[in-house]
DNA sequence: CCATTTGAACTTGTACACATTTTCAGCCAT
DNA sequence: ATGGCTGAAAATGTGTACAAGTTCAAATGG
């Protein structure tokens, strides 16, 4: 038998990253517990871990929100991906297996199929692509060999999807550049260069910075 | 009444920190609840959180564990200290108050003054200092502005405290060269030079690291 | 009519009891 | 002797009851 906690960590998380509780809102523990199907008990724990990765802020007495982010910290989190998400690829590039590699490919592979389904509705395909795209960089930071740098990183990925998932899409053209990128990054790796790696996968990450998208949305929108 | 978790949280941090749980060793619940004087929820609730900022870690039915670390995860928690306080830094240098400013003077100038006091015992100098250090560390990722980057980069200050004070203390000499840096730290700051400010912080991180003392104390020893 | 108070409903915090899992010493069979 | 088995002891995991705190709307007084 699975433990309860963990379906709750699971399911909880979930339930937020699905956009099923938004930004900002009020979680009940006892409304969570019968939910998931679990004790209070269980499901506070879950939410200590949670609050721990930045998912959810609690407040004494008050209750468990959904983390808000601000335009600001969105565009800090940015930041400090780059710095760390660099610092991960620059070790990845040193001694990511081949098997690594090739997982990493495999993705990329995914992601251009995708771009040819014109069959499917859009909000589908990118929902696809979103949950592809966060395995391509949590695949980077597992080859990094840094348990510490991967933790840390990987809540930082998943932070800004909460509040994005609400507002922003990013267009399929964006999707287009962001996979060429991919395969950018997929070279110097291959190549095992630290220095080309980080700097690739930087200028990845701040170029699908929501900030730029919504600067691009504006820019196509004024094309019109 | 100040909360039971909040008491047993601050108690057993303190605990790891002071040294009373050796690296590697197991803590019963039921033993840090009667030592605290709250009851094993509350504990439980402490050891997650301490888990999420990697004091120590849990492993499914089998208990918690005081943290233990390698020398190479050392190595690399420096070099993410590095990264992330040197950020810290360059915004501080920005917009850091009057009042930041003036605490970290306060703080390099308490250090001084430790190094005059000669009728104290190393150990307990040497304890102050740490404190002092970390204060200063502390006070500058506060006046960051970034919540985020806070608690990132304090989980990291304090994680190598554990293992380091049982193994490593810095010499006498090392604490004025450090503090002397903090001074040149401070001097970048009130310039409002972010460049600088990362610069100098970066380079102080990297020269406190343990396997720099270690090299210079056998540096030290060979001269003898 | 508005500000303040009050208390009942509701939510979170804590303790404790019970369930499940691990550990390990003692025993048996080979 | 040694290797594996077994069950009791001990530790962690989970559910539930109760305590303490918060919220909000109705009552009260100015």
């Amino acid at each position: 038998m699975t433990r309860a906690s963990s379906i709750a960590y699971d399911t909880i998380r979930q339930l937020i990253l699905d956009g099923v509780y938004a930004p900002g809102q009020r979680m009940l523990e006892e409304e969570l517990a019968q939910r998931v199907g679990v004790s209070r008990t269980s499901v506070r724990d879950s939410l200590r871990r949670l609050a721990g990765e930045g998912l959810v802020h609690i407040e004494s007495n008050r209750g468990t929100f959904v983390a808000e982010l601000e335009n600001a910290e969105i565009d800090e989190i940015f930041q400090l991906r780059a710095m760390l998400e660099g610092h991960a690829t620059a070790l990845a590039a040193t001694h990511a297996t081949p098997a690594d590699l090739d997982a990493l490919s495999a993705i990329a592979t995914e992601i251009d199929q995708l771009l040819l389904q014109t069959d499917q509705p859009e909000a589908v395909l990118l929902s696809s692509f979103q949950r592809c795209n966060t395995r391509f960089h949590t695949t980077i930071l597992r080859a990094s060999g840094s348990r510490r740098l991967q933790s840390m990183s990987t809540a930082l990925l998943e932070l800004p999807l909460v509040t994005m998932k609400q507002h922003i899409w990013p267009g399929e053209v964006s999707v287009r550049r962001s996979n060429a990128q991919h395969w950018d990054i997929i070279e110097a790796l291959r190549a095992h260069d630290p220095t080309l790696s980080r700097l690739r996968l930087q200028a990845h990450i701040m170029s699908t910075r929501p900030r730029a998208m919504i600067a691009q949305a504006l820019a196509s929108v004024s094309l019109l």
